[in-house]
DNA sequence: ACTGAACGCTTTTTT
DNA sequence: AGCGTTCAGT
C-alpha cells in the first residue's frame, strides 16, 4: 500500500523524516498512533533493519497496538516495541551483572517495596516513624525517578524525616540488593547507571537502536530521559511524540521539560505540530479548547477540527452519588434502546477509583454490562500473589520477601516467633532466608517442632525448585498441588475458596497462554510479564461492556459517548493540588484528557452530596465547570434543589468569569485561574441532613448561623486569616468545617465553637 | 499459634 | 466505608 497516500502534508513530512531528531507535537485525536507506527513502516521500506528500531511506550497496551499496527503494515516485521519497564528488565537480564544484579532478579511491585520498606523500618528499630511508610516509599520512589542515591539524600537532608527518609533509603536498596530483586524505579535507574558507566555497552546500544521512537514524551522521567538521551548520542534519530497538554503523571516524576526543552536539547531538531482533529465533534474541541486555555504554564495551540459540530456537552446536577450512577446508568440505556450507540461505544471516567463502586451497583441493577479497569489488579489479589511468590522464590531462592510470604502457606505452624528466630539467624550469618531455614537445626530458639516445619519447607521447595526450567503453567500445577495450597482452599469453610481456586484457574490460563505465545520461556519471563502488566493491559474494547475507569488510565483512548463524572471540587481537582499551581493544571490537563477522549457525545455530571469515607459532605463545584464555554453547553440540574424555582437553576452559571479565557500572559492574580470557587448556588440546604431528609438521627440542629458556613464561602480567622469553606462535615450543632486558608493551609474546625467569622458569600445568592 | 476484634489509616493517579 | 495491621484472648 502506499503509505503517504491519505496523510496530511504535516503527517506525511514526521513519515517521511528518517534521519536526525524529529519532534511531534501531536495535539489529542490527531492521529499519532497512526503517524508514529506509518513511519516504521516507512523506515522499514528505506531498508533500516527491524532490529534498529526501538519504539518505547509507557503502556503494554499501547505498546501492545503499536506492535498490532506495524505488523498490518509489514507483516513480520521484527521490530521491539514495548515500555520502558519492559525493554529495561530485558536490557537488565543481559547486562545486569555491570551492577551487580543476577539474572534472575525478582521485580518487585508496589505491594512488595511498601512491605520492604516495613520491614526496613522494623531492623532499624523505628517503632513510630514520623511519617507513614507509605510517605516514604513514596519519597524513595521520587528520590529514584529523579536519580538520586541514599548519599545525595543524605546529603540535601534538611530535618530529621528526610534523614529518616535517607537512612531508609539506603537500609532499602540494601535490602533489595541482598534479594536480588528491583522494584519499578530501579529497573530505569539500573540501566542509567549502566550506561553512564559503561561507554562501550552505551555505544553498542546506541548503535544497535539506531532508530529510537518515544511515544507520549511529556509523561517521561529523569531516568526515562537519561536512557533515551544515552541511546541517541552517536545515532541522534530520535522521534519522540508528546502533546504538553495531556502531561498528567508530573506527581509520579514526569518531566515536562524533556519534551520543551527538546529542541534546545538535540541539534537539528525538525518539528511536526499535528493540530488537526479527527476524532472529536466541534462542540467537543471547543470545550476542551477553552478549558485548557486557562493553563498559565502553557505554549499556545489550535486544535482545529472539520467534524460536525455535534450536540451540546451536557452538564448534569444530581443530589447525591447514588443518583449521579442511576442517571447516567439511565442515559446509557436509553443510548443504547435507540440503537445509536453499543455499550462498548460508552466509557465513565472518574478521578479516583473510590467512585466506580456506586457505579458498579447502578450498572447492576440497570442490567448494564460493564468493566472496570484499575483498581485491585488481578495480580494483586492475595491467592494469585501467594503462588505467584512461590515461583518467585523457585525462580530466586534469595527473595526474603518472597519467602515470608509463603512459608506459611497453607499453615503449617511457623508463627511470629519461629519466624522471628529465623530472621536473627540469618542477619547474623548474612544468609538468605531460605538458607536459614536449611540450617534450621542451628538457628538458635527454635522449637523442634518449628525446625521441623522449616526443613519440610526446604524440601518442599527443593522439589519444585528443580522444575525451574519448565513452562509457567507446570509450574504453577505442581506449586499448588505439591504445598497442598490447592487443597487448602478447597477445604475453606466459607464459600470464598471457590472463587480464589476460580482466580487460581485464570492465573494457569494466562500461564498456559503465555507458554503458548512464548516457546521455551521460563517462569522467570512469566513473572516479568506479569509482574509488568497493568490492569489497562487487561481491558479490551471489544467486550460489548461499558468501560468505567480513571482519567488516568483513559489517556489514549477514545470513545464514541463518555461521561465524566464527580466534577467537584476536591475530586477533581483533587484536594491535594488544591496549593500548588502547577498541581492545579495538572488536574485541568487530567479533565482535558478526560474531555478529549469523546468523539460525539459529552457529559458531565457533579452531585451536591457526596458520600466519602463514610461521611456525608456538601460539595462544591469544580471550578473547572466555570471554565468551560456556556454556548456549548446545556445544563441540568436534576438535584432537586430548584425545582420550581427557574433564578435556581441559572444561578451556577451566573458566576463565571467574565472575562473570556484568552487573556494576556502576564494577567493580574485575578485572573481565571485564581477565580475564588463559586458555592454551589442554588444550594438553599446546607447541610447533607437536610438535604438528605434530616435523616440523620439526633437532635434537630439548630440551624442558627452555622449555615452561613457552606462550601466557598469566605471565612475569617483571627489567627488564621482569610480562608474558604472547602467541606462540611456531618451535620447538625458538632458539624465541622474544613476551611483552607489562603496562607495557613486547610485546617478543620467545629464550627460551633470555633472563633470563624462569615465575610462573605462567593457564591451565587438569591439576589 | 491461631482466631476474632479493635484499631487506624487510606490511594489520586501506575509502570 | 472498607481494608489491613495490630491486639487481646484461647
Amino acid at each position: 500500500m502506499d503509505l503517504l497516500a491519505d496523510l496530511t502534508p504535516p503527517q506525511r513530512e514526521a513519515v517521511i523524516h528518517v534521519n536526525g531528531p524529529l519532534l511531534v507535537l501531536a495535539g489529542a485525536g490527531s492521529g499519532k498512533t497512526r503517524v508514529i507506527t506509518r513511519r516504521v513502516a516507512h523506515l522499514l521500506h528505506k531498508g533500516v533493519a527491524p532490529h534498529n528500531i526501538l519504539a518505547l511506550t509507557f503502556t503494554n497496551k499501547a505498546a501492545g497496538e503499536m506492535r498490532e499496527r506495524i505488523e498490518a503494515l509489514i507483516p513480520g516485521a521484527k521490530v521491539w516495541v514495548g515500555t520502558f519497564h519492559g525493554f529495561c528488565a530485558r536490557l537488565l537480564r543481559a547486562h545486569g551483572s555491570l551492577v551487580g544484579l543476577d539474572s534472575s532478579f525478582t521485580i518487585y511491585d508496589q505491594a512488595d517495596r511498601l512491605r520492604a520498606v516495613r520491614d526496613v523500618l522494623d531492623a532499624m528499630g523505628v517503632d513510630e516513624p514520623p511519617i507513614t511508610p507509605e510517605k516514604i516509599e513514596g519519597a524513595i520512589s521520587r528520590a529514584k525517578n529523579d536519580l538520586a542515591t541514599p548519599k545525595s539524600l543524605a546529603h540535601r537532608a534538611r530535618d530529621d524525616r528526610d534523614r529518616l527518609v535517607a537512612k531508609v533509603y539506603a537500609g532499602y536498596e540494601e535490602k533489595l540488593r541482598a534479594a536480588s530483586a528491583v522494584d519499578f524505579d530501579d529497573l530505569l535507574v539500573h540501566v542509567v547507571k549502566i550506561l553512564k558507566e559503561h561507554r562501550d555497552v552505551r555505544a553498542d546500544l546506541d548503535a544497535r537502536y539506531r532508530y529510537v521512537l518515544v511515544d507520549e514524551y511529556q509523561d517521561t522521567n529523569m531516568a526515562q530521559y537519561a536512557i533515551v538521551r544515552a541511546l541517541s548520542v552517536d545515532h541522534p534519530n530520535l522521534c519522540v511524540t508528546g502533546d504538553p497538554d495531556q502531561s498528567i503523571y508530573g506527581w509520579r516524576g514526569a518531566n515536562l521539560s524533556n519534551i520543551l526543552e527538546f529542541e534546545k536539547d538535540y541539534d537539528g531538531v525538525k518539528v511536526v505540530k499535528l493540530e488537526h482533529n479527527y476524532r472529536s465533534t466541534k462542540t467537543i474541541l471547543a470545550v476542551a479548547d477553552h478549558l485548557i486555555q486557562y493553563n498559565v504554564n502553557r505554549k499556545p495551540k489550535d486544535l482545529i477540527t472539520e467534524n460536525p459540530s455535534g450536540e451540546p456537552v451536557q452538564v448534569t446536577v444530581y443530589a447525591r452519588e447514588t443518583e449521579e450512577a442511576e442517571g447516567v446508568a439511565g442515559r446509557i440505556a436509553s443510548l443504547v434502546r435507540e440503537g445509536a450507540y453499543n455499550y462498548s461505544d460508552v466509557a465513565v471516567f472518574c478521578r479516583i477509583t473510590a467512585l466506580t463502586r456506586t457505579f458498579e451497583q447502578a450498572f447492576r441493577s440497570a442490567r448494564i454490562p460493564y468493566q472496570i479497569v484499575g483498581g485491585v489488579s488481578f495480580y494483586e489479589r492475595q491467592e494469585v500473589k501467594d503462588v505467584v511468590s512461590f515461583l518467585n522464590l523457585i525462580n530466586n531462592p534469595k527473595d526474603d520477601l518472597a519467602l515470608s510470604r509463603v512459608v506459611n502457606v497453607p499453615p503449617r505452624g511457623l508463627g511470629k516467633t519461629s519466624f522471628d528466630h529465623l530472621i536473627a539467624f540469618s542477619r547474623e550469618h548474612g544468609l538468605p532466608l531460605l538458607e536459614a531455614a536449611r540450617r534450621a537445626r542451628e538457628v538458635p530458639g527454635l522449637k523442634e517442632k518449628a525446625i521441623r516445619s522449616f526443613l519440610d519447607f526446604v524440601t518442599l521447595f527443593d522439589e519444585l525448585a528443580g522444575l525451574r526450567d519448565h513452562p509457567a503453567e507446570t509450574v504453577i500445577l505442581q506449586t499448588m498441588e505439591k504445598t497442598g495450597y490447592r487443597q487448602h482452599l478447597k477445604d475453606e469453610s466459607r464459600g470464598e475458596g471457590e472463587d480464589r481456586l476460580a482466580n487460581l484457574e485464570e492465573l494457569i490460563t494466562a500461564a498456559r497462554e503465555f507458554d503458548h505465545e512464548h516457546p521455551g520461556a521460563t517462569i522467570q519471563d512469566f513473572l516479568a510479564e506479569i509482574t509488568l502488566a497493568s490492569p489497562v493491559d487487561r481491558w479490551d474494547q471489544q467486550t460489548g461492556a461499558v468501560t468505567l475507569m480513571t482519567l488516568h488510565a483513559a489517556k489514549g483512548l477514545e470513545f464514541p459517548v463518555v461521561f465524566i463524572i464527580g466534577l467537584e471540587e476536591g475530586l477533581l481537582p483533587h484536594s491535594r493540588a488544591f496549593e500548588n499551581p502547577n498541581e492545579l493544571e495538572e488536574e485541568r490537563r487530567l479533565f482535558f484528557v478526560g474531555i478529549t477522549r469523546a468523539r460525539k457525545e459529552l457529559y458531565i455530571s457533579r452531585c451536591r452530596i457526596r458520600t466519602f469515607r463514610g461521611q456525608q459532605q456538601a460539595t462544591a463545584q469544580s471550578r473547572f465547570l466555570m471554565e468551560l464555554p456556556e454556548d456549548f453547553l446545556s445544563y441540568d440540574d436534576r438535584s432537586g434543589v430548584s425545582a420550581g424555582d427557574s433564578r435556581w437553576a441559572q444561578g451556577s452559571w451566573d458566576r463565571r468569569p467574565a472575562s473570556p479565557p484568552r487573556r494576556p500572559p502576564s494577567s493580574s492574580p485575578s485572573q481565571p485561574t485564581r477565580t475564588p470557587t463559586p458555592s454551589p448556588s442554588g444550594f438553599r440546604l446546607t447541610t447533607a441532613a437536610q438535604l438528605g431528609g434530616g435523616g440523620a438521627a439526633g437532635p434537630m440542629a439548630p440551624p442558627g448561623d452555622l449555615d452561613a458556613f457552606r462550601p466557598g464561602a469566605s471565612v475569617l480567622h483571627p489567627q488564621y486569616g482569610l480562608g474558604r469553606v472547602v467541606a462540611i462535615e456531618g451535620a447538625g450543632p458538632n458539624r465541622k468545617g474544613r476551611i483552607a486558608f489562603t496562607l495557613a493551609g486547610e485546617r478543620t474546625f467545629v464550627l460551633a465553637k470555633s472563633p470563624l467569622k462569615v465575610v462573605g458569600k462567593t457564591g451565587a445568592g438569591p439576589r
